[in-house]
DNA sequence: CCCAAAAACTTTAGTGCTAAAGTAATTGCG
DNA sequence: CGCAATTACTTTAGCACTAAAGTTTTTGGG
């Protein structure tokens, strides 16, 4: 049981990799961003104003990743910031034209990912599979997850 | 159904992530190195004589990424080579006293992260997660894996 | 036998994350 | 009110990966 748990581990690192080069090749093609970008451009559309911790928070990253992946964002063009009135020191995150399009591209090119795992997975087996990460996540996960 | 399975694949990045940081605490507080160290370490082990491209293969990483590791595991003391007598093209990996003390506490420290997902999983549903992911790479998966 | 193709590895540039230490703005307690 | 703690973000260093182009060695068909 030992050798399958420690088999499990390297599947699902093995697995999040590849699933997560498939999407990155879907949504290059389809939208002109990586799907970690896509991410953040669906947040910055939905938290409005959505400042970098925010958006760090709801993805489980630290600020400093945040920091990072926007000034990639700004430079391709896909998001522009200004400093919060109320807080200066908080930036106010919005997208570009440029932005909105490739959100919109992104959400559509996503669905062939969708679709790749509808495929092999009928409903139970989602809602499995969905339930075990899930307890997983809360069994390994040590950060306090701020209110999303 | 969409919607459900965009934050699936969200979910298994995310534990994929967290499981990872935690094996990580675990391996480098007992052994010294990370999980993805170790994982070279055993199969430099497991693989005599291994070659970089042979343990690439088996990590289905590319040639390149190991270059990096191994580079890494030397200036570790971890890990030495010498070219192969055969084909001086390529090396032949072996473990210094060091890298056995490193593998064998890092076997022991894993043990920690397979009691943690055996806490939350029975059989049946280890095997459905196993069976599950499985199906997912399958699909997804583009690389023509050599032989292991 | 020779040379082009293939194989094993390296280099460079880029993505995306972490942790730790640092800066500047804000808040709250005495 | 003032200053210490907190908050939001930044910087730096490092890990771990990819892709593309480059080097050296080996091999196989003409």
């Amino acid at each position: 049981m030992s050798a399958k748990t420690h088999k499990l581990y390297f599947l699902l690192q093995t697995t999040a990799a590849a699933l997560k080069r498939a999407a990155d090749d879907a949504l290059i093609d389809g939208a002109g961003v990586t799907a970690a970008q896509a991410a953040v451009l669906g947040l910055i559309d939905s938290n409005r104003p959505a400042s970098q911790k925010r958006i760090a928070g709801q993805l489980r990253q630290n600020e400093s990743a945040m920091t990072q992946m926007v000034t990639r964002l700004i430079a391709m063009g896909l998001v522009a910031r200004s400093r919060a009135d109320h807080d200066k020191r908080q930036w106010q995150l919005t997208l570009t034209p440029a932005g909105e399009k490739a959100k919109a591209e992104a959400r559509a090119a996503f669905a062939a990912v969708n679709a790749a795992m509808d495929a092999v997975m009928d409903g139970d087996t989602a809602a499995c599979l969905a339930a075990t990460l899930d307890a997983i996540f809360q069994k390994v996960e040590t950060r306090t997850a701020g209110p999303d």
